[in-house]
DNA sequence: CCCCAGACTTGATCCAGGTCAAGGTGAGGG
DNA sequence: CCCTCACCTTGACCTGGATCAAGTCTGGGG
């Protein structure tokens, strides 16, 4: 299943039917409210789970940012998966569980940090997602954004403006660079790991 | 395993050697930042899991909110009943998703939602906690809340102060009304889950 | 019944981040 | 090569909720 750039594949409230694994590509998941605000409860890359509720509906919307490739697998198929190989129940669990720990952070992030220092966390969070190699002991970090914007601000809970100006004056501090829209280097990584817990 | 009122019972970020299921009365979990701040990230009550995550350390602190009752399961006994009721393991996955489907309605309350709606929100949840009848089509709700205003605005991701002048404009606005300090009564259920969506 | 400590409420002021409003900028198409 | 549109940045101003600072309630113990 090939889901183009921006296309919606999951609407938040539909009857939920179907498992999905992310082979390729990103998606970003979000919550709408009535009057239109928007926020991403997270981003999914390769080897991510989606809908792991094998509820009645689901809790969320889905959206491929940049083209996305994924595994479909109604629930019906999942359960004949399950009965086969008990292990991936397991597998399954701890792979919500892990989601489930992931979301107590963002919740002290969203609930109680302020705008640097969600940004900063935001940045930490792009860096551990790279190979372990990159980040293990160096000195500066890069990578590309894949989102823009204002996927961030409704990641973090902000505004587009916000986002903007915290990482100028991130730039401007020396703490990271930027180039073109989306590649960013992280000149002090260990400064901005100092602020993404709060403690500068 | 009965743990007094205020006594905290799992250490964020301590080795996750166990697994808990509240029995009776009340748990409140949360984060820190180093500096104190702090982000409730749920209660649990009778039946409910904590420590769903069979990593290696809690990501949450939890705390006895008033004297609570809990059965203590080291993972490794959990590994033998799990073994031993595959089915089990099933129900352990779907307790997660729930949990993940309600973080989902978090974080959009934390990222994207006023004062006004989280307070409105919380006081919904309330009321859905209540049994099935209570709620049916009433006009009218009452309950007590269990924790005191410095838990529910950790909980929000607000300050006391805020939580306080919100509930007395939902009183004076004659939304619901407040006797003694615990004691709510949902004047206008319609109303406030109307200010809970966003939409007034 | 009164006292007291802890918890809550209320008021005055402040400020981080939102809102509104112009400009930049750069990638893709003609 | 330049145009243009979508996206990003920057500036000026505003405001919801935080902060700081008094009060006030209340319930439990003597």
């Amino acid at each position: 299943m090939t889901v183009p750039d921006g296309r919606s594949f999951i609407e938040e409230g539909s009857p939920a039917h179907d498992f999905f694994v992310v082979t390729d590509g990103r998606v970003k998941l979000f919550t709408l409210l009535p009057d239109g605000r928007r926020q991403i409860t997270g981003f999914a890359e390769g080897g991510d789970f989606l809908g792991l509720a094998a509820s009645t509906s689901y809790a969320f919307g889905a959206e491929a940012l940049g083209t996305a490739v994924l595994c479909r697998f109604p629930h019906a198929s999942m359960q004949r998966l399950t009965d086969r190989f008990p292990n991936l129940e397991h597998r399954l669990r701890q792979e919500a569980s892990r989601e489930l720990s992931l979301m107590q952070a963002r919740l002290t992030l969203l609930g109680r940090k302020t705008a640097r220092e969600r940004l900063a966390t935001f940045l930490m969070e792009r860096i551990h997602l790279l190979a372990p190699p990159c980040h293990a002991n160096a000195s500066q970090v890069e990578f590309d954004l894949p989102m823009p914007r204002t996927d961030i601000a409704d990641y973090l809970g902000l505004t587009i403006e916000t986002v903007s100006r915290v990482l100028s004056a991130f730039k401007r501090e020396g703490l990271i660079n930027i180039r073109g829209i989306t590649h960013i280097t992280i000149m002090q990584p260990e400064r901005i790991s100092a602020i993404a817990e709060g403690l500068e």
